[in-house]
DNA sequence: CTAATAGTTAGATAGGATGACTAACTATAA
DNA sequence: TTATAGTTAGTCATCCTATCTAACTATTAG
């Protein structure tokens, strides 16, 4: 099926030094691509001739992008053949998560895409202003691992709000002091490399593109423990609007025929709000709204998951007929302690959608593992493109 | 500010006569860009020495790709520099409409984007089946204006109702039978080139494109007099969804707590029932809603338009809360017939949102110019992949 | 006639493909 | 154990293609 995006972007034209550099990038791809690469495997992707493939290798190593690990262990007659690889070290992309009220995780990792450090504090950021503590972090956890600060070629920040590049401000934020921060102005004049701020919704839905059941694209409905929202990554790539705010179903009223700001909005139709009072209504309490469904698993509590499960439902079928994602991801605290049980409920009620709704297949901690997977393939695409 | 779409694209790898492809494509799509080129200018473009330039134009010229339209006028020393385009005759796209109870309307327009030929019908699709009509509509039009079927190298169809790619169906659709054509694989078979198939609420989202003040993406709230709808179409493109059945704002249930097939839809909400229903509560009667709201304007009867554009302002909260686009267009013939003073009203309910609302600026079939765009866009992208 | 511009021709240059060649290595058999 | 055949990795020399530069011719206004 063709794209149908808008019209047709600027054909470059060039002379032979612009085929140099194709075949240099393809080369240069095809090591990102595969970790390990012999001269014979690299032409069988580029297609490219035997000398042509020297040479190409050849200004890799001496550019620094390759390297190379040695020769091939003997399994077929003649001799050995060179392995390469790219330099891993040749540049580092570092994720950051800000939370409340974990604070703030920094994890950085190298252009194989191994994480070689990370380091979690917490912060009260009443007392310390993120945009300080964030290239205090990645300073220290850059030098505990021996990595400088100025081979750090992307940052990306995972931030509870909605991020708005135009104007360097982060909106409907859940953490104090946020709103009148410019993180990206900050952070870029420590780190002196491109900043990337991103929603931790949209965050996690990268994260579950790790899952080949959605590689078509999806839309994950995040029910946090403190807020709810929608990461919406089609088969175009995320969705995240002018103002950063796409998918901030949270703030949507429920009920379109009461929309003063003091009216029920899905936030408190299917967030935590509702969990507790479902609960309430039947007789489960707890801590915080997993842990009141978590307990109606345990005691398995029919009514209040088949309530639950029925006002998620209308969401899922609304979110189905905006977006007609081709899968429907449940993430959050509150999705995971539902649990397959949950999903199951869910899938009753959405009827010809039900099987398009699964839970999310990330373990761990999804928007760190987003952020992480953002930061990785952002520091590819600026080793390709710098890529002379 | 970098794309965060998925991983990146595979990197192609070429010798020397991938660079003259490279070179003739950019002359073509420059051609395809100014509608008429000098050789100088040509340079300008595409930074091309002077002999590349002859060469290339040459090549395009024996292809049939391009045409000498004669010489500049002289208006200073030298030369008369000879004169290029592209040969409009070299392929032609088609654009089809359909619809309840217009039947269907076919133009024909050329490399240069000009329209060659167009018909109208009405059709009794209980009778005749679309998936005949459609064909025979084609090739009547192609051969009044002696164009050959042939030479028809896209045609892009705009039906009411989801178009799912995938099975070639279309769902929720306003028109009899058409769920069980299958209309790609019939047109296809009668016309021998790629045919594609968008919802009709879709091609007028991209019809206002043309509206310069939403160059950076929209979401066209379709008001039309039978059925209402989303056209989503962001940066990165339209939105169509799995099935195509993206922005059916109108199958949404429009309260979360009532949701059997009963209850109201945001049709129900949104659409001409409640025009109809808004009007006779203050005692204004029309034939259909456009005509009600028309009525409404003339009579300047406030509350009528209040109460409908509270409602409206309500829909467009909830799009922008989910999509964040820059511009948030109304259009349909509702829409038309609120004109100005509904946009006002609107306006006022959407609170800090409100400048983003703006009435679509199309005239005309906005459905059969968004076709007819997407299909001379779709035939411009084929001619540059096709050139070799 | 002069200056400026359009376009061509000739030669140089850069990058890649081809095929022959060397070197390394395994397997096999005397 | 040694010689040999066969296979694979990588290089070298040569040719091909497409571009660029620079010089040249042709055309036109003043």
């Amino acid at each position: 099926m063709q794209s149908i995006g808008p019209s047709g972007s600027p054909v470059p034209s060039g002379s032979s030094h612009l085929l140099r550099t194709i075949n240099e990038r393809a080369a240069l791809y095809h090591l990102l691509e595969n970790d390990t690469l012999t001269r014979v495997e690299l032409r069988k992707l580029t297609g490219l001739a035997k000398p042509t493939a020297s040479q190409v290798m050849l200004r890799l190593l001496e550019s620094g992008l390759a390297i190379t690990l040695g020769r091939t262990t003997a399994k077929q007659v003649g001799p050995r053949a060179e392995v390469y690889s790219v330099n891993a070290d040749y540049a580092y992309a570092a994720a950051v998560t800000l939370r409340e009220p974990d604070g703030v995780t920094v994890a950085i990792g190298d252009l194989k895409s191994q994480e070689r450090a990370s380091s979690t504090r917490r912060i009260d950021f009443t007392k310390v202003s993120p945009d300080l503590a964030v290239p205090d972090m990645l300073r220290r956890t850059a030098e505990d691992a021996g990595i400088g600060l100025e081979r750090i070629a992307a940052v990306h920040i995972a931030v509870p709000g909605a991020y708005d590049a135009e104007t360097d401000t982060i909106g409907f934020a859940d953490l104090p002091g946020i709103p009148d921060v410019r993180m990206r102005a900050a952070v870029e004049a420590a780190v002196e490399c491109p900043v990337a701020i991103h929603n931790d919704v949209n965050a996690a839905a990268v994260a579950e593109r790790r899952n080949p059941a959605v590689s078509g694209g999806h839309v994950m409905l995040w029910l946090g423990r403190e807020g709810i929202g929608a990461g919406i990554d089609l088969k175009q790539g995320l969705v995240v609007g002018l103002r950063g705010a796409a998918g901030e179903l949270g703030h949507v009223p429920a009920f379109p025929d009461r929309t003063t700001p003091d009216d029920p909005t899905y936030q408190d139709w299917i967030g935590a709000p509702a969990v507790i009072a479902i609960g309430r209504e039947h007789g489960i309490t707890g801590p915080d709204a997993p842990a009141v469904l978590a307990e109606a698993v345990k005691q398995g509590a029919e009514a209040v998951l088949d309530a639950y499960a029925s006002r998620v439902a209308g969401a899922l079928r609304m979110l189905t007929h905006l977006f007609d994602p081709p899968k429907l991801v449940l993430g959050g605290e509150i999705a995971r302690a539902g649990g397959e049980v949950l999903v199951a409920h869910i899938r009753t009620h959405t009827g010809e959608f039900g099987d398009r709704v699964l839970p999310s297949a990330v373990y761990g901690d999804a928007v760190a593992i987003g952020v992480l997977d953002l930061a990785y393939a952002d520091l590819k695409d600026r080793v390709l493109d710098a890529a002379l």
